[in-house]
DNA sequence: TTAGAGCATGGTC
DNA sequence: GGACCATGCTCTA
């Protein structure tokens, strides 16, 4: 391999060709070679530069030196040991290498595809990777050396390469040169695993890339743009090159051959080496090539990143975004996003130590190298484009290290996030910023879900793009990804990362995810949903003087029913089969499995099999089902403030499928913190972060909890206006029976009786109630005991009575924040009466109270859960995803 | 007394 | 068995 001056400066200012084997004089317009390390292009004399544009440069040149090759499509022998070619092949998977014609030839791959694309040409680079991937390993391994270009990832020197922090105010990654810390290490456990096989490429890495300042990546030719590649960090090296071809990213830090473990690495600017050319300040700037896993990347002149790094990341840091989230993330629409990893929020995490613990390879290979415990400060964007400043910084541990991102309570606030929930971080190229977007847990399918949903258009993460491994994608412009085995290897990640979404410690939010359904509900339906065991005595417990109903057991999910009454006026409910999907006609006290079926009907026996026809016609049964489009869709467009309250239903809905009648899995254990807690609570109290580590709740407050204990209040308030509205009606009632002395005995006004009657306490029957124990929401009596005989759902249960007592003067954040839940929802009903009828005359409990009566009176059909009295928010259908 | 910082421990991979 | 990492524990301000 020819050793090429190491500096463009030598090369520009020299008359010689660039190319040392070369003793030719350039021209006065001397021919451009490959892409130097400055930016710059080799300079060659003539002949040179025409063997090199000819493709010919490292046959005549190159041809005793080693590192040839055969591609393992064409046979074609290309030279893999040196700057020149190093662009004109990739990397396969098993080994072995491909020539670019190949790989172009069998990978077209598109410009600017918009993303549905990217998943095809996933599907096709998948197959066509698998393909290769196909044939012996042997055959492939014995083709030749590793090329050098893949030695980057090989020889990870040790994780930390040690820079002073010193001075360093904010660094801004990566792009911003006078702020970043140039050097680069690339993570310990590659090189360690791979340097051994590599040994010998270990050594001609040093022989020939000992120059800090080597060039790992030459000037591209137009074709050659596209070639894959891993952009490194460059420091105190302009940008005005042309981007396609100029690397931009996060410094994959990498240290100096000297530190810890002694082994070979690349320099950085801690290397104890001499730069030959310090002028040229260089920092171990590198532009790798592919890695090993083979990285099919075409960027159409954009380097890939990082995809070294992530390669060595363990799947479940391989960030997977969606579309949406990477077009929050896309800042600039300028920008190019490139996920670099994401980590799961555990309890730590999101508790209000605000410490974010960094996988260490993710903080190793994508941060920069910090040699102080206490670290640097770190700018990164959130998906609004606002900038936060983290201390990143590592505690030692272990003879290692542990990272960590400190000052992330705001964050994480700010963004709603718990723990269960991912954040993602990226970088926006070419700015080279980090940026930090999140997923909310809930929206997180597992992959292989996210395949179905994908496939049948009918899950809420239609739009999301797995990109699976992420070594296996690259993004393509700004519009799509290519991917390789992203689905083979989904299934095989899935269950890992499934088992791997909270740690273990997370036991409180911890489920099995084999388990999970893609649940979209309102929180009203999953209270509907939700009631203790039978024989279940809730205890209560007093938080700040309130006093809220604990299910210590595993809630159980009933299934939806509708309540009518048949024409006898008895109150009876429909179920519907899970087989046949026939309608059953049912006591209303009936409590019901979630997966109800015609042989469980064991109140109408002649109706126990799904061969049984119908009760219900066509037409009876369109009454009886509520309109097509939710009211939930409905509440979405009418009120985002609606819409939040919807969004803030994860961790109820986790409970609610945990709950599914059985005991929650073992490993969902209370934490010592909560002894009074037991697996599966739901309270107040266990869906805050464990051990009271979580952030005080002020006015402002949005975490779930607050919003949960909002959300119940508001419920609350409704139905204590209902109540109010009923007495007032009652009232009025009175008055007008008074002033008509029985004279005219209206039939609205009767009307109105009965349906407020039914309103005020749904199914007046105590059986009702005690059966179905679910009307208990609607029952403001029911809290009034401590031993409450209603056995309906986790609720909060505030007592009204207390709420009275609330002064607006307290201290108390819990009655501050009710009082301002109050404010909120009496805010939000003044909305709905300007918005709605136009007619602002009326009271806002009179309208509460007529909308509760419309919905009631509407051919007297209540919608709501097994044994639930009608709960006016709660959503006709339950779109359930599985 | 409390919050934060740092270290230690133990579970998991 | 070692590395990683979540989180508990202890010390200090």
């Amino acid at each position: 391999m020819a050793s090429a001056p190491s500096s463009s400066s030598s090369s520009s200012s020299s008359k010689l060709c660039f190319n040392s084997d070369c003793k030719d004089f350039k021209s006065e317009r001397p021919k451009k070679g490959w892409r130097l390390r400055t930016g710059d292009l080799a300079e060659l004399c003539d002949r040179c530069g025409s063997a090199f544009e000819e493709g010919r440069f490292c046959d005549i040149f190159h041809a005793n030196a080693s590192g040839w090759r055969n591609c393992e499509t064409c046979r074609k022998r290309i030279h893999c040991g040196c700057i020149i070619s190093s662009n004109t092949f990739v990397l396969l998977d098993p080994g072995g290498i491909e020539c670019f014609t190949c790989a172009r030839k069998n990978i077209i791959l598109p410009s600017n595809l918009p993303w549905p694309q990217s998943l095809s040409l996933q599907n096709r680079l998948s197959e066509r990777l698998r393909d290769i991937s196909s044939k012996s390993w042997s055959q492939l391994a014995g083709s030749g050396p590793v090329p050098w270009k893949q030695a980057p990832s090989l020889f990870n020197p040790a994780s930390s390469s040690d820079m002073p922090p010193d001075g360093h105010s904010v660094v801004e990654l990566p792009n911003n040169f006078d702020k970043i810390y140039g050097n680069e290490r690339l993570p310990t456990s590659s090189l360690e695993k791979k340097n051994e096989d590599f040994s010998g490429i270990s050594a001609n890495w040093n022989v020939k890339l000992g120059s800090r300042e080597m060039v790992l990546m030459n000037g591209m030719r137009n074709e050659d743009k596209s070639s894959p590649c891993i952009n490194m960090c460059q420091q105190h090296h302009s940008l005005k090159e042309d981007s396609s071809s100029q690397p931009f990213g996060l410094s994959v830090p990498y240290s100096s051959p000297n530190e810890r473990n002694g082994l070979i690495g690349v320099t950085g600017i801690h290397s104890q080496q001499t730069p030959p050319h310090p002028g040229k300040q260089f920092s171990g700037t590198m532009h790798l090539a592919l890695d090993s896993s083979n990285e099919a990347q075409v960027r159409n002149g954009r380097p890939r990143a990082d995809a070294r790094g992530r390669s060595q990341l363990l799947p479940r840091y391989w960030p997977r975004c969606t579309e949406l989230e990477l077009q929050q993330i896309s800042i600039d629409s300028n920008s190019v996003i490139t996920p670099l990893f994401q980590k799961t929020l555990s309890a730590s995490d999101a508790g209000r130590i605000g410490r974010l613990v960094l996988p260490k390879k993710c903080a190793e290979t994508y941060f920069p190298p910090i040699s102080q415990p206490e670290g640097l400060p770190l700018k990164i964007l959130d998906a609004k484009g606002k900038e936060w400043i983290f201390q990143f910084r590592f505690w030692p541990n272990n003879n290692s290290r542990m990272y960590v991102l400190e000052g992330v309570t705001p964050c994480i606030q700010s963004m709603q996030l718990q723990a269960g929930d991912t954040v993602t971080f990226s970088r926006l190229e070419p700015e080279g910023r980090l940026v930090m977007g999140f997923r909310k847990a809930t929206n997180a399918m597992p992959p292989d879900q996210d395949n179905e949903a994908n496939k049948t258009g009918n899950g809420f993460s239609a739009h999301e793009v797995e990109l699976g491994d992420p070594s296996s994608w690259s993004k393509i412009d700004k519009s799509g990804y290519i991917a390789k085995e992203a689905l083979g290897s989904k299934s095989l990640i899935s269950r890992k990362r499934k088992n791997n979404i909270l740690g273990s410690k997370s036991k409180r939010l911890k489920i099995e995810n084999d388990d999970i359904i893609e649940l979209k509900i309102t929180w009203q339906e999953a209270q509907g949903l939700l009631r203790p065991p039978p024989n279940h005595v809730p205890s209560i417990v007093v938080i700040e003087g309130f006093e809220f109903e604990e299910y210590e057991d595993a809630p159980v999910l009933g299934k939806p029913t509708i309540f009518t009454s048949d024409n006898m006026g008895e109150r009876i409910q429909w179920a519907q089969c899970e087989d046949c999907l026939k309608w059953r006609k049912l006591p209303a006290c009936a409590l019901l499995p979630s997966k109800w079926t015609c042989s469980d009907n064991s109140w109408d026996p002649e109706r126990s099999s799904c061969s049984v026809a119908q009760e219900l016609t066509s037409e009876q049964l369109e009454n009886l089902l509520p309109p097509s489009g939710s009211k939930k869709m409905k509440a979405v467009k009418q009120d985002p403030d609606h819409a939040e309250a919807l969004e803030g239903l994860d961790t109820l809905a986790n409970l609610a499928i945990l709950g599914e009648g059985e005991a929650l899995p073992a490993s969902s254990q209370a934490t010592t913190k909560h002894p009074r807690h037991r697996p599966g609570c739901s309270c107040i109290v266990c869906i805050q972060p464990p051990s009271g580590k979580g952030p005080k709740h002020k006015q402002t407050c949005t975490c779930n909890v607050c919003l949960t204990v909002k959300r119940r209040f508001r419920t609350l308030m409704l139905r204590r206006e209902k109540k109010q509205s009923e007495r007032e009606a009652e009232t009025t009632r009175k008055k007008m029976q008074q002033q008509n002395s029985q004279q005219l005995p209206s039939s609205e006004i009767l009307l109105d009786d009965d349906s407020l009657h039914n309103s005020n306490t749904g199914d007046s029957s105590p059986n009702m109630n005690k059966d179905g124990n679910d009307g208990s929401d609607d029952d403001p009596h029911r809290i009034k005991s401590s031993v409450s005989p209603f056995k309906g759902q986790i609720d909060l249960n505030i007592q009204p009575e207390r709420e009275e007592e609330l002064s607006p003067g307290s201290d108390s954040g819990v009655v501050k924040l009710l009082h301002d839940a109050t404010e909120m929802y009496l805010k939000q009903q003044q909305n709905v009466l300007n918005s709605g009828t136009g007619d602002s005359s009326g009271s806002q409990s009179q309208h509460v109270g007529d909308v509760v009566r419309e919905e009631k009176l509407s051919n007297g059909v209540i919608h709501g859960s097994s044994s639930h009295n009608a709960d006016k928010e709660h959503t006709q259908s339950l779109p359930m995803n599985v």
